[in-house]
Formats: structure tokens, C-alpha cells, sequence
DNA sequence: CCCGTGGAACGTCATAAAGT
DNA sequence: ACTTTATGACGTTCCACGGG
């Protein structure tokens, strides 16, 4: 049920939970970063060894990396008390509950919203057609220069699929199922078999389509909350040092 | 070299969400 | 209301790696 916690993971990115092991993955911050007043750079060290530049950690009234609307958490949470304190009623509904627990996000829609509010956040482009130019066997691989460009400018949103992924899918509909007859021209048990056919490889193909592209949108989405985590840690850590420094200069003389 | 294991990516199905 | 799109779930395949 990740995309009923997702309403959430903003406020608490740590804890975002994903069953599905494919994206298991965890955070480091080797944390370098300048010093107070001066533009934030951030170095954060990712899992994969790769280094991000992250801007504005510290500069708290400057919404960060990836800043969740917060009407969407306190409308949930608000939703979800309200559906508790149903109970009493008996059998409201597992039927409600489980519409307001299924309403997924979609990725796409999240990280647009993300990158309207914020500058940094790069947009999920939208899905290309062929005529736009790029060469049919080589998608057209957009390397967005967001928050999650690093020295070597390899940790990039998109920029670092692997090449197998790149490529043209395999399956491309045999050449005489798009051209099938016209619907006005069916009669034979035959030919509507056929063109039954035809419809469910065409939909069968447009969804292992959406499915790859889903997928991508998914791990960028991730890559996205791994950053803000990492940012999240790196302001932690500096907030919590400023916070014994204040303590030390404002705590009595014991002598 | 073979085998088991784990991770990544894929294809398909079911269905919620979005579009018309 | 109906159709299309997006996404979670599940099973499968491929590949890399380590151990025997």
C-alpha cells in the first residue's frame, strides 16, 4: 500500500517504505557543506557511491528539493481520523476505506506539481512521439541539470539508465496488425476474431509501453525522495550542531 | 564449471484514476 | 458512461557474483 503512505513520505521521507525490493535502497551523507550565510552547496554522498550537489539545505523559508504541498498531508491525515472515528458507526464502510486507502499518486502528476513549485525540481517530460525527430531505435533520453546533477554529472534523474534499457522494444507489433481492416469491413467470424486480436496485442502493446515508462517515472520519483532524504539528513545534522553551539554559549558558567 | 541467490528489468493482469 | 492511461502485484527471465 506504498501510495497511501505517499500522501506522506514528504513530511516523513525516512520512513518511506517499499515492499516491492526492487527499490531497496539506502541514503549516506558524507556531508560537506559550507558555512552558515553563505549559498549552500551540499555534497551528499548516494548509495551508489555517486556524489550530488544539493542547494539550499539550510535556508529553512526556501522550500528544499522536493516540497510536498501540505494540504495533501493534512488532508489525509485529516481523512484518515475522520474514517476512524467512524467505527462506531459499525460497518462504515471497508468499502470507503479502501477508495480513500487506493487513490495512487501518480508520478508524473507529483513531480509536475513538484517542479511547478519548485525551480529545482526538474519535470518528468512527457511522453515523446517518434516524429519529434530522435531516430526510432534510440529513445530520446533527456538529462535534466536539477538537483541531481554531481561532478561528473552522472547521477541524473534519467541520465544514468542502463543501455539495454534505452533500447527499441523487441515485441514491435507484427507490420499488418495496426494496418487491419477498417471497422466498417468485419463480417466473418474470421475476421473479427482477428481484429479482436489486433485490439488486444495493440492494448497488450501500449501497456508494456506504460509499464517501461512507469517504471522510469517510478525510479526518478525515487531518486527524487533519496535526494530530499539526503538533504533532509545533511540540514538535521546542521541544525542539530547549531543547536549544542547555541546551547554552549548560552548555557551558565559552572565557575 | 556448475549451482544457488539476489537484484534489475520485463510482460501481463487488474483496477484506480484521468480523459472524453 | 465509456475509454484510455497509469500503476501495483505477480511471475519470469537475465545477469552477476560467490561458494563448493
Amino acid at each position: 500500500m506504498w501510495w497511501h503512505q505517499h500522501n506522506l513520505c514528504f513530511s516523513h521521507p525516512i520512513e518511506e517504505d517499499y515492499s516491492s525490493g526492487d527499490l531497496e535502497k539506502k541514503v549516506s551523507v558524507a556531508g560537506s557543506s559550507t558555512g552558515r550565510g553563505s549559498p549552500a552547496v551540499t555534497l551528499v554522498q548516494l548509495p551508489s557511491g555517486q556524489t550530488v550537489h544539493v542547494q539550499g539545505v539550510i535556508q529553512t523559508p526556501q522550500p528544499s528539493v522536493i516540497q510536498s504541498p501540505q494540504i495533501q498531508t493534512v488532508q489525509v491525515a485529516t481523512i484518515a481520523e475522520t474514517d476512524e472515528s467512524a467505527d462506531s458507526e459499525g460497518v462504515i464502510d471497508s468499502h470507503k476505506r479502501r477508495e480513500i486507502l487506493s487513490r495512487r499518486p501518480s508520478y508524473r502528476k507529483i513531480l509536475n506539481e513538484l517542479s511547478s513549485d519548485v525551480p529545482g525540481v526538474p519535470k518528468i517530460e512527457e511522453e515523446k512521439s517518434e516524429e519529434e525527430g530522435s531516430p526510432p531505435n534510440i529513445a530520446a533520453m533527456a538529462v535534466p541539470t536539477g538537483i541531481y546533477q554531481t561532478s561528473t554529472g552522472q547521477y541524473t534523474a534519467t541520465g544514468d539508465m542502463p543501455t539495454y534499457q534505452i533500447r527499441a522494444p523487441t515485441t514491435a507489433l507484427p507490420q499488418g496488425v495496426v494496418m487491419a481492416a477498417s471497422p466498417g469491413s468485419l463480417h466473418s467470424p474470421q475476421q473479427l476474431a482477428e481484429e479482436a486480436t489486433r485490439k488486444r496485442e495493440l492494448r497488450l502493446m501500449k501497456n508494456r509501453e506504460a509499464a517501461k515508462e512507469c517504471r522510469r517515472r517510478k525510479k526518478e520519483y525515487v531518486k527524487c525522495l533519496e535526494s530530499r532524504v539526503a538533504v533532509l539528513e545533511v540540514q538535521n545534522k546542521k541544525l542539530i550542531e547549531e543547536l549544542e553551539t547555541l546551547k554552549d554559549i548560552c548555557s551558565p558558567k559552572t565557575d
